[in-house]
DNA sequence: CTGAAAGCGCTTACAG
DNA sequence: CTGAAAGCGCTTACAG
């Protein structure tokens, strides 16, 4: 017994059933102002009446294009990167482009995925941060495909870029913990060489308190993943480091609502007794008591820009500027 | 003056250059057992010298595969989903499909995102929820197409399920709340008939509530969307309701650590003042003062499940069950 | 405005 | 173990 694979509805038959020829057919959707009003309509009453739905897979082989745009993010579980894709989503959209998603968070998996993204020939991909194995990069520049790296504004970068500086918006907002008098501040980040996002923010930390002349290694880096617990756990291993310990720059608004609960539970009144600063403006932001001190991102903004850049490089073969600056802004609470 | 397309390297070039025909070059990636072992070697090493990316679109049409499964999830900033989709994600690679990505939140637009994963022909659907317009199950049930429906574990689905009752998990935490003496409970939760797994929530609450001869109007129904400020709002709402307002039963983790953050303002002691119970057992109910009594799900173990459905009826044409319960617990801690 | 023919880059039986 | 031929369902110049 042979079991017999259901074919699809193809647009051979929909021809047949409109009484045309299959290539009519075809302008009917992508060219309508080629093919006589009423022959249009028939054919699209028909479509819809018997079902047929286009097969994209013959049509991007046949025509060389996949109007699909890949989103390569490290985790779902940041709600910058969901701001980006929706962002990048919502232009794509408008755009007649499609957004296909996906997630790698350690370079095997990177070039394990966009080896197969290459594969289903994605027009263009957004990819996180600026840091990737030689692997995929290669595969990308061997490809010739368009690529936009966002949360970045910097040059060497694989094509494009659209983002702002993490290391800048770090220090800014150390230094304003600096100007609040401030002299005894930890860091509470990620232990990762690997995330370069993390590392810049660790670095423009370091610096600001470097120029400032005051301590700058009162670091904790947490060693598994970052989130509320690494708020408290910082504070855990830094005060017996430094017991005049004032305040606390957190790589992530989450690491900083984190300390903020460690403040709660100590009885600490926060800024008087103790100091946060975050990063991200994430919702949580306003509503923890007494408010978070924060680095706002745009990263609806980042996500557009990236679709933009992209398209115009699809389409054109060349973009205006390689490298987009999208700003930042501190947001000043009561956290500090 | 013509713009000449780039061509990609095909099976043919790297046929050419390793001196055999294209499909023993398809053999040596699809078939490896067919094919001598000097031979496979060879091919292989000269695709990646010259780095041939095998076209997974010609692949796909002539095979009649995609071998790829598709995602619709409502929102990326639920961690939930997050889990769901690693789990699924997981599950997948290891059995050589791939996960495609899409965001629908609501039913126009679900609408869009189906007709085009049916037209990229994916393998397979996995979806968030049992709420779906008539359109989106039409197209579906057209295509013969598999789908899962997650976050559910009830009949009718378009397909199959997995998941649990929402509205039993609800009624579950409300009645611990009753057991511990409160008679004054209120909900916070989302206005939103669209959204069933919010309903399914709100009347397992109720449900509970009338069972114990209890007042079950006391609700809060944020009318933009979900989150931090739905705790605060729901409080300040229903205190005047209900002066003797004991505490509040929670949509989500979010919302009732938002209710948590309004007890710090107003300087209550919780559990002795005011009661809280949340849903999902995210990070942060854990880590927020004084640890939120909640719902565990399993959205990691929803997603596996759903794949392994997916897969079974993929490949063999039926499935063992159509409906899979993962199991869900409530966590005891201290705000309730 | 409409259509016959060739082709996109693979895979699938089927022979050798 | 290897390969020539047909075909997957569309689109693309090109004629009519």
């Amino acid at each position: 017994m042979k079991l017999e694979r259901k074919r699809d509805m193809t647009m051979a038959d929909l021809a047949a059933a409109a009484g045309v020829s299959p290539m009519t057919v075809s302008n009917c959707f992508k060219h309508p102002g080629k093919v006589h009003p009423d022959t249009r309509q028939k054919v699209l009453e028909i479509a819809a009446a018997i079902g047929y739905v286009p097969n994209l897979i013959a049509s991007s082989l046949a025509s060389g294009s996949s109007r699909m745009v890949a989103a390569l993010v490290p985790s779902l579980r940041n709600s910058n990167f969901a701001k980006t894709l929706q962002g990048l989503g919502d232009y794509l959209h408008a755009r007649g482009y499609e957004l296909l998603l996906a997630v790698a968070d350690h370079p095997e998996q990177e070039e394990r995925v966009v080896r197969s993204l290459l594969g289903r020939r994605a027009a263009g991909i957004v990819m996180t941060g600026g840091e990737h194995s030689a692997g995929t990069v290669a595969s990308i520049r061997q490809a010739g495909i368009p690529v936009v790296e966002t949360w970045l504004d910097r040059e060497p970068c694989i094509d494009m870029a659209a983002g702002f500086s993490l290391f800048d918006a770090a220090r800014d907002i150390a230094n304003m913990m600096i100007a609040k008098g401030l002299q005894h501040i930890g860091w509470a980040g990620h232990d990762t060489p690997q995330n370069d996002r993390y590392v810049q923010r660790q670095r423009g930390f370091q610096q600001a308190m470097e120029d400032a002349g005051l301590r700058s290694d009162l670091v904790f880096a947490a060693p598994e993943s970052v989130g509320f617990a690494t708020g408290r756990l910082a504070m855990e291993a830094l005060l017996p480091q430094e017991p005049r310990l004032q305040g606390l720059c957190c790589v992530t608004d989450i690491v900083a609502s984190g300390a903020l609960f460690e403040c709660m539970r100590r009885g600490w009144s926060v800024p008087d007794r103790f100091s946060v600063a975050g990063y991200g403006d994430y919702e949580i932001a306003a509503e923890v008591p007494p408010g978070l001190t924060t680095v706002r991102t745009n990263g609806g903004e980042i996500g557009r820009a990236a679709g933009e850049m992209l398209l115009q490089k699809i389409e054109t073969g060349q973009v205006e500027s390689r490298v987009r600056k999208i700003p930042y802004e501190i947001i000043v609470r009561r956290s500090l």
